[in-house]
DNA sequence: CTCCTTAATGAAAATGGTTTCCATTATTAA
DNA sequence: TTAATAATGGAAACCATTTTCATTAAGGAG
């Protein structure tokens, strides 16, 4: 049985490595968990998964892996509106997969959606660009969101 | 003097009453302070700009009346990412002045804009149309903020 | 491999915006 | 005026997240 390799499941070693930050099992697990689950999982979420694998990985370390790992770029935090931040991982291995978000404020369900994303995509850039110059701002990142009620939340009356 | 003026400091007591709420000083003092300020005030800040006038007015009830205006549509509720909600009225007597937000996240500064309105808009209204089509949804409300620094914030290093 | 520096950690406590409780007050229809 | 009940304020509860602090463990130097 070979070792070393280095496919997948290390394929953010280097990031972290190269800024200086130790990799631990706890950080590991957390990674691990994120990029085989689907979704848009809060820190709870997480915990709640890790947990029997790792039953020595507390919440707090939730928090401030995802901490990390946001301001590093490797998962997008997110807010749904129903007071507690989700996370998503920004791209696997196999690259990144940008997306948008419909959110339903009857149940919750979120939504991923890239259908429209070239045109919304075009418009944004034109628009940073035109905000960047007009108001002299460095815009890095942005958020759209659509919120209503699914097919099944619409139903009921 | 004339008893009975109805333009603009009692343009929402209509509102209000076709949907069975009592009109009470609280509600009136909340809704005045926000007609008569700019931008985007935290539950906390228009506490404090009713409280000298209205000293029996308490945080409570700026969060309740908040909800209810909001559920009625005559404010908005934002998020800026600053862990406090902030709301501003949706439209004035003079009506809607439909814009987007540019937040800096240096110094949480927040910039109304409405350049790029029409076009945002247009697309908008495709991606919903479409987006309520494939997915079955009824979409009636979104969010796009765009976030960077502003130029003081991106001197700084 | 061992040592050593110090980043990282977990448990518990603190924080802070928002909500809930409940006894009291005030609005409104009759 | 009166009665029904919506609205209120203050205190306590809530709850996601952050902070504190003593302990642990990564990983570079030797
Ligand atoms: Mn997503
Ligand atoms: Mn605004
Ligand atoms: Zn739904
Ligand atoms: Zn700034």
């Amino acid at each position: 049985m070979p070792r070393g390799n280095c496919q997948g499941q290390g394929w953010w070693h280097g990031k972290f490595r190269g800024c200086g930050y130790r990799l631990t099992t706890g950080r590991e697990a957390i990674l691990d968990i994120l990029s085989r689950s689907e979704g848009h999982l809060s820190a709870e979420d997480i915990y709640i998964k890790v947990h029997p694998r790792y039953p020595n990985v507390g919440l707090t370390t939730i928090y401030r892996t995802l901490d990390v790992l946001s301001n590093l770029g490797i998962v997008y935090k997110l807010d749904f509106g129903d007071g507690r931040a989700r996370y998503e991982l920004a791209e696997g291995p196999k690259g990144a997969h940008h997306h948008h978000h419909l959110v339903c404020t009857g149940c919750n369900r979120v939504i991923d959606y890239a259908d429209f994303i070239d045109e919304e995509v075009e418009l944004l850039q034109q628009t940073e660009k035109g905000l960047g110059k007009k108001y002299n701002f460095r815009i890095n990142n942005h958020v759209i969101q659509f919120y209503g009620l699914c097919d099944k939340c619409n139903g009921k009356k």
